[in-house]
DNA sequence: ATTTTCATTGAATATTTATTCAATATTTTT
DNA sequence: AAAAATATTGAATAAATATTCAATGAAAAT
């Protein structure tokens, strides 16, 4: 039975490879043959695993939509804690494990680009983003834990600044990802 | 004359439309059959106007290298009112012209890209980023305006979050920009 | 009004890139 | 050890995409 593992462990290897190089390049700009070198194999070998880019792409994104349990459910006296944790914990993920960093660029890019094959961008399109936030803003503002203001508007703040930070320390890892509370701030109360 | 002024017009016409698609679904995922079709010309026409895709993109880094007068020169009493009026007028100009924020997207990711043509990322790398900002970081820790920590992860922070902002707001306007204060409470002191 | 220049087209060609496949090597099963 | 199954290769083919070009139409210059 150590084939069945050998395959696996190979299939991985290539996911791996083509995460990075969908990161760094873009799906488009990443050639077949760019991630069969990488991984050191021929293309025809690569097509013994993965039937095309494409269902390589959506095997990706699907590891990314289950590995993407998000961070932060501990119960938290204050709303603000949340984003705390969150923040806290998502970046010490990253640390850890540079691969959540680019998986999370990955969903990104899969969610927003209009060259995503549509059957990805299904797929890609369940991880529930900007929205979540909402309420728990909400809360903290009743709780005066949180600043004023849109709360949607409040949330994609937020949101997006971790995006950014996650594109760069997927690009640049050597650059150190900033201190959680800072990005915080940009919901917390003054 | 009336000849000259159409062919510029035309030029322009196509950059615009090269610009939207590039930060849209990325430069290689962008077919010159998509250009083409999105300023009603035939492909034919559009190599009348530019020699290759590359070198269209090429002169869209240089447009953006050039428009990228950045915001904020203004003299400010407090290195955090330097902070304060760059994302401001940031957010307005973007508000204003849609295409500065392409343009800030379409500059980022020529830089970052690994798919970007080599020529393309000399001109891309000219624009200088979050260096610029140390200086100012220092300053106002020593007045006490801006929070302690170090200057380079606070500039970069800032930075790459107004980079996601402008990123969403490149790709889904519509959701309009947060306010700038909420963005320079990641460097403001508390 | 004629000539010349430039704009425009889209089908043809060239190039790049994904995908297939027949052949060979390796491992597993019998 | 032979047979069967699977891994592996890289050159051949197919598909997608960039680029050219010869022909035509429209505007400008004479």
């Amino acid at each position: 039975m150590k084939r069945q593992e050998q395959k696996e462990y190979r299939k991985q290897e290539i996911l791996y490879a083509a995460l990075d190089l969908f990161v760094k390049k873009g799906y488009a700009a990443t050639k077949i043959t760019d991630i069969a070198e990488k991984v050191s194999m021929s293309v025809g070998l690569l097509f013994h695993y993965f039937e095309s880019k494409e269902k390589l792409y959506e095997e990706l994104v699907k590891m990314g939509l289950q590995g993407t349990a998000y961070p932060g459910n501990q119960r938290c006296e204050h709303a603000i804690d949340f984003f705390e944790q969150f923040a806290e914990q998502l970046f010490l993920f990253m640390k850890e494990q540079l691969y959540v960093a680019k998986m999370f660029v990955l969903m990104a890019d899969a969610q927003r680009s209009e060259g995503t094959p549509e059957t990805v961008k299904e797929i890609a399109m369940k991880v529930n983003t900007i929205e979540q936030f909402v309420p728990i803003v909400e809360w903290g503002q009743k709780e005066g834990t949180i600043k004023e203001g849109d709360a949607l508007a409040l949330s994609n703040a937020f949101w997006c600044s971790i995006q950014g930070i996650a594109e760069q320390y997927a690009a640049h890892p050597e650059m150190g990802l900033p201190k959680a509370e800072w990005v915080v701030d940009i919901v917390r109360v003054k």
